[in-house]
DNA sequence: AATTCTTGCTTCATCGATTGAGCAAGATTG
DNA sequence: CAATCTTGCTCAATCGATGAAGCAAGAATT
């Protein structure tokens, strides 16, 4: 590649020119349907010569506006910091390139001013389809979406407008459940309720949780109270702060927690080992979501693996189907065997 | 927003005809210049409520086409699945949109196949700069971005032929061995030589870190031989197999361990609990990078930090200094104190 | 030999936004 | 009252790639 330096990029109308033909000719040889164009063999090996000694480059703006579609697929997420959204991202680009489509992904924070800004720009950006990603208001972004004509899917949190993909929460937590009291009575010796910490309650995730985590303690026998119930948000800080309130109005602490998400279950370590209670093996702890620290923390936490996988593929089903109308799948999770405590 | 239902976009000249008004006016309402372009407080009001009305979204691939600069910048990543690159990533486009730039960021799996790839599709974007962060090939990909008149620079990992800004893996893998040492020297009763695991002896922060490795040894007076260096690459896998390698040729393996990041820690945790060695406190291990679960392991395992902030402070600062040349800036990591064992 | 077919191109309008140049109407100046 | 200035727009070329339509030259058919 012994290419000309300059500050123009190189056109398809400069290797027009340097092979003596036309801009044209040059474009149906370099995006591939120069047999339907009937161009000869030997024009096209020299062409595409020519565009490599060049370092030729397509311009994407010029060739998508030129395009009906753009074969680019957007994704917001809220946060890069877990396992869980890390895994979808990266997950989301190998299917989406898998299927010739180019993948733009932006990370919202949890903030609907953002994330409404981050929609208008991939709109922009003439994206055929938007995944909405644990959005915090998924039906304003697919309002968006549909003023503009373009598809969205929500993923991890559901929508009314769109088709959603979620985990099974509600199964996946009254197993959870079930399992943190089994623990709990193995090595207390006895079933309390346990103590429900993180998310927001205003989630349908979280909601879903809830109902799973007191359904597990009915069919137990074991009764939960509502200041059991704390769904203080994601933050690790909020679940720390949380559980330090608790401990200053005088309650006891329940001994078994389910943990909403690995961010809040950073928080909740933290206040145990600031509390002293790191060692403490009568702390009976599940968490919704999977880190592979966490197996190794060594109080046999129990964990919920949202198959993202499995979410994903049913993601690109609903896209390569064309359906529009809201449902939403929920995609049971994997509840992995946990080792020992 | 009562738009209208179509299938073809909004476009500005659309909008033109509902305010009875020509397309070149629209644009300038809705770009922001009208004050320089004399239209008057009366129809740019007018224009923006209709775009308003209509949900008009920008066709940023003709603005794009048409504009000199595109404002876009890239960001090539190789993985997600740690906090280190997420933070990365995050800090990334945060400090991006500040900026006014809209981030492309995608994940190459070390791949350098797709790194070709991935960094061929930025240009075809127009990106008016590319961050390869932690490139199997960085020069690779400086030489498509030079012939493409675009600015390109390395993050964490450097190259020989574009501004490189990575952590200080010399001084920070001297002070982390000579923490695990001291805590080593604590527990043990003696100062025992590390084992050092995980990483690509090819890659420069992988050689860097050996080289402050031995210089702690010879520091404090302790001969490292030549099969305490395990650079068996990142994933968690061969971490696992290196050290079941070496226990299985008998060899006894040594208290002390300089994990290369969290991804090999995983392997080498793994590997612990296996072998039954979970709960054996003599174990003294030390990690360069930083995951919150880490800490709460228990084994009072020393972390490096790496500074985030501080590189992509310093990948901005190179952007808008419009800096070419190769240099390497190293950015000291934070060795944050360590909570008991 | 005249007609039709095939091959291998070129020409030109187009996608939507941007912007320099230009123009008409009214305001101001000499 | 003519000349100049200001205001508030419109016109039209342009960015680079695409593809329908067209055209010239040679091959095949009648």
């Amino acid at each position: 590649m012994n290419q000309v330096k300059q500050t123009k990029r190189t056109t398809i109308y400069d290797l027009a020119e340097l092979a003596g033909t036309s801009a044209s000719a040059v474009s149906a040889v370099l995006n591939g349907n120069w047999k339907k164009r009937r161009i000869s063999v030997q024009l096209a090996e020299k062409i595409m010569r020519i565009a490599d000694e060049q370092g030729y480059a397509l311009n994407m703006q010029a060739s998508l506006l030129r395009r009906e579609k753009s074969h680019i697929i957007g994704m917001i997420v809220p946060k890069y910091d877990n396992r869980y959204f890390g895994s979808i991202v990266e997950t989301f680009e190998d299917m989406a390139r898998a299927r010739g489509l180019f993948p733009i992904i932006t990370c919202t924070r949890r903030d609907p001013q953002l994330e409404v800004e981050a929609a208008r720009t991939m709109l922009s950006y003439q994206v055929e389809c938007l995944i909405a990603t644990g959005a915090t208001d998924p039906d304003r972004i697919t309002e968006m979406c549909a003023a503009a004509g373009v598809r969205s899917l929500n993923l991890d949190l559901p929508g009314a407008l769109a088709p959603s993909v979620i985990s099974d929460n509600f199964a996946g937590a009254r197993e959870l459940t079930r399992r943190i009291l089994k623990n709990s009575e193995q090595r207390l010796g006895k079933m309390e309720p346990l103590l429900f910490i993180g998310g927001r309650g205003s989630d349908h995730n979280t909601a879903e949780r809830i109902r799973g985590f007191r359904e597990a303690h009915a069919d137990l026998g074991v009764a939960v109270h509502e200041e059991n119930i704390l769904a203080c948000g994601y933050a690790p800080e909020k679940a720390e702060k949380a559980l330090d309130e608790r401990a200053l109005v005088g309650k006891i602490l329940p001994k078994g927690m389910f943990v909403n998400s690995t961010i809040s279950l950073e928080g909740v370590m933290r206040w145990i080992r600031r509390s002293g209670h790191l060692d403490d093996r009568s702390l009976v702890l599940g968490c919704f979501d999977w880190d592979p620290f966490v197996t190794l923390l060594g109080n046999g936490i129990e964990m919920v693996r949202q198959d993202v996988p499995g979410m994903l593929t049913k993601v690109f089903e609903l896209i390569e189907s064309g359906a529009n109308k809201p449902l939403v799948i929920q995609v049971p999770p994997l509840i992995p065997e946990v080792q020992g405590p």
